[in-house]
Order: structure tokens, then sequence, then C-alpha cells
DNA sequence: TAGTGGTCTAGACCACTTG
DNA sequence: AAGTGGTCTAGACCACTAC
């Protein structure tokens, strides 16, 4: 009932009900932290089967809006407050004021940001590390593995990686926190001078382990990013390998139009 | 019969079958260009339902793989080979040698481009585009729309919103090739000197109608960039709002210590 | 017309979460 | 134990693509 009539709405039933939904979301009738309705609530109340229902729901998740736990049901997300990676984060005067990148952008949005250390010790450099940092596969490199959170929910894993021969004589970088303007700063105390970074971001859905990792719904979009911290001597002192949820970033460079 | 015995895989039955696709494409089973079995036969095959099939086909799918059309069946894709945006193509060398942005590009990874041209002409300059202009929502501006192809298949659709008063002199501009080096060597050719181009990224799923243009299975992920094309007087002559399939392409860009 | 994918149903059973 | 989402089935019907 309640269809054939009315509005003669296009499309499949499971889209009118999931853009339905997100409406709901957006116009503020389901707020942050609200519990959507079960699913056979909805059976309910759409008067259609379960599995159409079911549809419906991926399609609200694909919407990133809403978060899905087995047993419990589906909650209103709080609102992705985007946080803008804008290429003056690596700014020196930044680091001479004693932040560290990711804690100047989150000043900047108002979000509380948390890191968590799962790793800081010696490593094998894996294959595309090694290549980007120019020493053979196997070698031993520091790696420094941790976990960002943003209003208590995980957004993004990083990895960096060093070679040992810059690292050995700086012990800050062997600390969970390595002091004032972060790494970086301990690196140009040590005489190396930054020349440029650059980024490499590809997007893509994130897999199966990626999303738990993440606490995403499997498919979600990711975009995985590298940097390559190059000095003046011509040398990479550093390889930054992250994996972003997609819906928690804006990324903003400017390019100089030099030449 | 068929499942009981054997290795105990784990997981959902659909995401077994879907991984067993999506294997024999990478390991060549399955070829660029090859038909995925048709899902009846998969039921067969398998000895499951339609629906786990059905399932396992959206995974497949996800993967971005592989692309189906109703009524025919999923086809293997070409294997994406990724066109690498790099930050260096705005160089004023590269204009005044006749290439436009996307050529250059092109030819550096031997690629079969192409651009369809989709509408030229005066527009009521929308929302976002007015802001970054600096004009008031409404005003006519150029639009420029056009239709990316890369080896035959659509990868991107690109929208660039002139100003009227920048435009009007320059016939060029209207014209559905602008002359070597693109619009932006008409610009210069004009006096209008640039100083940055400021990119902006997002990463999302496509939402239905964006994933049938670029001939994507809805919810794979897409890259809406934004460019602002900035003087050094300080005025901002081109908004270009490029939508791309994300595995299409892997960005670049070099950010300089300075500061 | 025959074959394909796309939608929808009605119901069974399982797994996780909460009281 | 009751309620939630997650998987799977068996089958109907529709819409698109070929021939």
């Amino acid at each position: 009932m309640g269809t054939a009539v009315g509005g003669e709405r296009s499309g499949p039933r499971y889209v009118q009900i999931a853009d339905e939904i997100v409406q709901q979301i957006r116009a503020g009738v389901l707020k942050p932290g609200d519990m959507v309705p079960s699913e056979s609530e909805l059976v309910e109340r759409y008067g259609v089967s379960g599995g159409t229902i079911r549809k419906a729901m991926v399609e609200v998740r694909a919407s990133g809006l809403v978060e899905t736990r087995h047993g419990k049901g589906s909650i209103v997300k709080d609102r992705p407050p985007v946080r803008l990676r804008s290429s003056d984060r690596f700014r020196r005067s930044l680091r001479q004021g004693g932040k560290a990148a990711y804690l100047a952008e989150s000043a900047q949005s108002g979000a509380e940001a948390k890191v968590s250390v799962l790793y800081i010790g010696p490593m094998d450099a894996p294959e595309d590390a090694a290549s980007r940092l120019g020493v053979p596969v196997g070698t031993k490199v520091l790696a420094r593995r941790r976990l960002y959170f943003r209003n208590g929910t995980p957004t993004e894993t990083a990895t960096s990686y060093l070679p040992w021969d810059v690292v050995k004589d700086i012990p800050e970088l062997f600390a969970e926190n390595p002091g004032g303007g972060g790494i970086y700063a301990r690196l140009e105390d040590h005489g190396h001078e930054f020349a440029e970074f650059v980024e490499t971001l590809q997007a893509r859905p994130a897999s199966k382990v990626e999303a738990t990792e993440l606490a995403l719904s499997s498919g979600a979009p990711v975009v995985h990013l590298i940097r390559e911290a190059r000095t003046t001597a011509g040398v990479v002192v550093e390889v930054c390998d992250t994996l972003m949820a997609a819906d928690q970033f804006i990324f903003e460079y400017r390019i100089p139009a030099a030449d």
C-alpha cells in the first residue's frame, strides 16, 4: 500500500527508502547519536520485505552518515567535521612554533585529536618504502606506526619509515612523543634541511581488514597517501605511508605557477 | 555435498566466492575483455542460490576489476593503467610547448586520450563556483563542460567556470579547441599571469547518476577535484570542477619546504 | 524469443548484544 | 531470552540486450 497513488516516484523501492532515511538525517530529524529504527520496524513502517530494507540500509551506510553494529543497530554518526590537509602544514614556522602537523590542523578545525602509538622500533624495510628510501629491500629501518583518532573514532593509520643511519643518533625519534614540532623538527635539529615533500594519493575501496581497522563499513572509500621527505642534500629521510577514511578528509594543495 | 569436506574456509560463502572470482582475474585465468560466467551459471557451479551469487558479484564489482551491464553480463575491465596527475602539469613551459595539461600527461603514460565537449557557453554561476570566483550566485559566467575518455572508457568529467568579464574578449575560449596550450595559454596571451593553482580533493562513493556518467558500478569511489587558477593580480580567473573515477588516477603533489 | 542482470518476497537459521 | 543485524534459500516478476 501507499505506493499506487501519489508521487509516482521513480527508481527501485530500496533506493527511495534509503533516500528518505538519508534525508531525515540531513534534515536533522535523526540527529547524531540517535538510533535509526530497527530493520524489523522499517519493514512494518514501509510495508516491504526484510530484504528490501536490508538493501536500503546498505545504501544508507554507503552515504557514510551511519554506523551499523551487529546485534545492536544503526547509529547516526557524528557529522564528519572534515579536516583540511593543507599543504601549508609543513611550514617550518609551524614546527618552530612547537606544533606537529596533525595538531596544527586539528586546532584549526576545533576537533579533539588523539594519537595511539602502535609500534616504534626497527623493521625490515618493505618493498615500497625501501625503493623510495633508496635502500635494498629488507634493510633495517626505523618504523613508527600509529593510529589517529578524531572525536573518538579512528580516522587514519600512519607508518613512517626512516633510514637507520639517519635515526641512530637521534634518541628522540625512538620515543612515543618526539617533542615539539614532531619528528621533522628533530631531524632539522640534527642538520637535515628539508627541500620538499612529495605526496602521492590514491583513493580506493577499503579492504576488509582496513575497514575494521578504521571502523568503516567494508567497501567505503579510503585514501592511501604516501609522503617522501627530501632534504636539500637530495636524500629521502622519511617515507610516511598513511591510510585514511576518505569521508574524514579534504585535501588542499597549492601549486605555484613557476616555470 | 561439495562444501562439507576440505578447507573449512572461513567467512560468508558469498565472500569466498567473490574472492575466488577476483583471484581468477588477478591470476589471469580471466583476462581483460573476457566475460565473467553468467550468474545462473555461477549458481550451478557453486551450488548456491541466486541471491548468494548476486551478493558475491556486488563484492567483485567493488574490486573495480569488472564492469557489469544489465542484460549482457560482466566483463573484465582493461587493467587501469593509472594516470599520474603530477603537479608539474601546469608548468608554463609545457603550455608554451603547445600541449594542454591532459595531453601532456597522456603522452607520458602512453594511453590514447579523447575529449568530448558537452557544452560551451554562458551559464548562471552555481553556488560553489560563484563564491570561489568572488561573484554573486547566478552571475553570467562562461562554462566549459567536457568528458574525458581514456582508451575508450570515460574517466573524468570537468566543468570550467570563467568570469564573463575575463572571457568576453577572448573568442578562442568559446571554441571547442582553444588552441595549443589550452585555455590557460589563451588567458596568458591576454595578460593574465598565473600566480598559483589551488586544488582541493575529496574522495567519496559515486552517486547513482555519477556512476552511470562515468560507467562505474554505483558506490565505486570517485575523486572530486576543484581547482582555482589565481593570477598575480589576485584574481581567480577559472574554477575547474572535475569528477574522476578513483581507480584511474594517482595524484602527485610536490610541496616545497619553504618558510 | 531466449538469456542476462535487477528487484522483491517470505521465511529459515545464525551470530552478536543487552538485560 | 528477546531483539538486533547477517546470511541464505527458492522462486516470482521485471527490464535490458541480443539474435
